[in-house]
DNA sequence: CGGCTGATTGAATCAGATCAACTGCTGTGG
DNA sequence: CCACAGCAGTTGATCTGATTCAATCAGCCG
């Protein structure tokens, strides 16, 4: 069992290169634990005193209003960590994160993980690239957010889709309601929105299969704006 | 001159607590140079190679859309630093960012900022829990973005003016164009919203002067959602 | 074969953007 | 010292993209 928890750390992407001692330093205090899919796992300002990685599995990371819509921040999959806010600052998680399948989790305590960061300067500068990656893409969030529209928001979601599957059939990685929430919008919008992009012969949808027939075209409507 | 650097270094938050020798070292690096309201210090996908932070003046960060409208990400003020993503991933600057005011910056090369954070594990720590503390805020960006209307995240930007004045009578610190892009918003909008809560009962405006006359509305208003 | 969930479609409504006009202030130059 | 240019802000009228509400449809599991 430990040495499932060391292999399974071992394939986190921030934890590669790091040297054995320390990963079994990890090992020791890290827990590994499955949960059902639609298991919350934390909510927004929530004590944080653990950040996961997820070993596999697929986990949504979200805020919801009151009202019940929510905004999907980001997804997490096999050897991707997440929840590192509340390790380095204001100890309440940001938002909510629920599994969306069965998944196998590892946590690790923040007193233990600054402790390591503390001696490892190559771990730590691979924490602040991920961080500064994540702050990239809420960037990136944002201004899609406020300066586009659903049909282009969609536009540059497929092309992220196809540049991570590397052909032009892809497959959709979430259910649609679920792109809708990270699109900061609805199923009734999104499916209008892939409509519209099907109309213009940018994209053939059948069901969670999407073929990219104008990839140029994609490009050009996601750069667009009003 | 060189002694002014190093003052100017040491007011800046990141490098509180920073030893003596450090912040020589850093000051052996930095430059430091004047702006003039309006300059541009960089713009969105340039090449990164050096941070910043604010001695003086005023700057915001922000993304612009082709037709011009344009979404503020933040602004930064004496004693804050910017600018960092490129510093330890992706080398580009994922926003532009411009002076608010005749400012003085300093600039921070990329190199010489890397080796001292492989020395100095505590400043590794302050630089992660910044990134940290950014995400923090941009998530909760996104979600006003998402799941709040206007007069919502408007009273949500009064309540943190208030927070951070310490009294009632609020000076807003931007100007009300500058406010509705933060917003996500255009100046005609934020003027009906300010409106709105005026007409609520919530606050006074005259000119830049904001009188918040009732807190529990504006923080109940800002929970609020649709 | 029901019954559930996810997805789609249509009609009505609404918040916010756009367009245009107007106000008020500031600073500059005659 | 006044006049006027110019910019920030406000207000009104209109337009539009997106949400809401409601109904329907498709696929899947028991």
């Amino acid at each position: 069992m430990e040495k499932d928890k060391l292999t399974a750390l071992g394939e986190i992407k921030l934890f590669e290169g790091l040297p054995q001692p320390q990963l079994k330093s990890l090992a020791d205090i890290a827990q590994l634990r499955g949960c059902k899919a639609g298991e919350t796992l934390f909510e927004a300002g929530q004590q944080g005193t653990h950040f996961f990685a997820v070993v596999s599995g697929k986990v949504r990371v979200y805020r919801a209003s009151l009202s019940g819509k929510e905004q999907i921040l980001s997804v997490f999959q096999a050897g991707e960590s997440f929840a590192e806010v509340p390790v380095f600052e204001g100890k309440t998680y940001p938002a909510s994160a629920q599994a969306l399948e069965d998944s196998v989790l590892l946590s690790i305590p923040r007193k233990g993980f600054v402790e390591l960061l503390r001696r490892e300067p190559e771990l730590a500068l691979g924490v602040m690239a991920l961080l500064s990656s994540r702050l990239r893409a809420f960037v990136g969030q944002i201004a899609q957010l406020s300066l586009k529209e659903v049909p282009e928001r969609l536009a540059g979601y497929l092309l992220l889709l196809r540049a991570s599957q590397g052909r032009d059939e892809l497959t959709l990685d979430l259910p649609k309601g679920q792109i809708a929430s990270y699109l900061g919008t609805i199923p009734e919008t999104l499916s209008r929105a892939i409509k519209k992009l099907t109309e213009l012969g940018l994209i053939e949808v059948a069901g969670n299969r999407v073929s990219v027939l104008d990839p140029e075209g994609l490009a050009a409507l996601a750069e667009a704006d009003r």
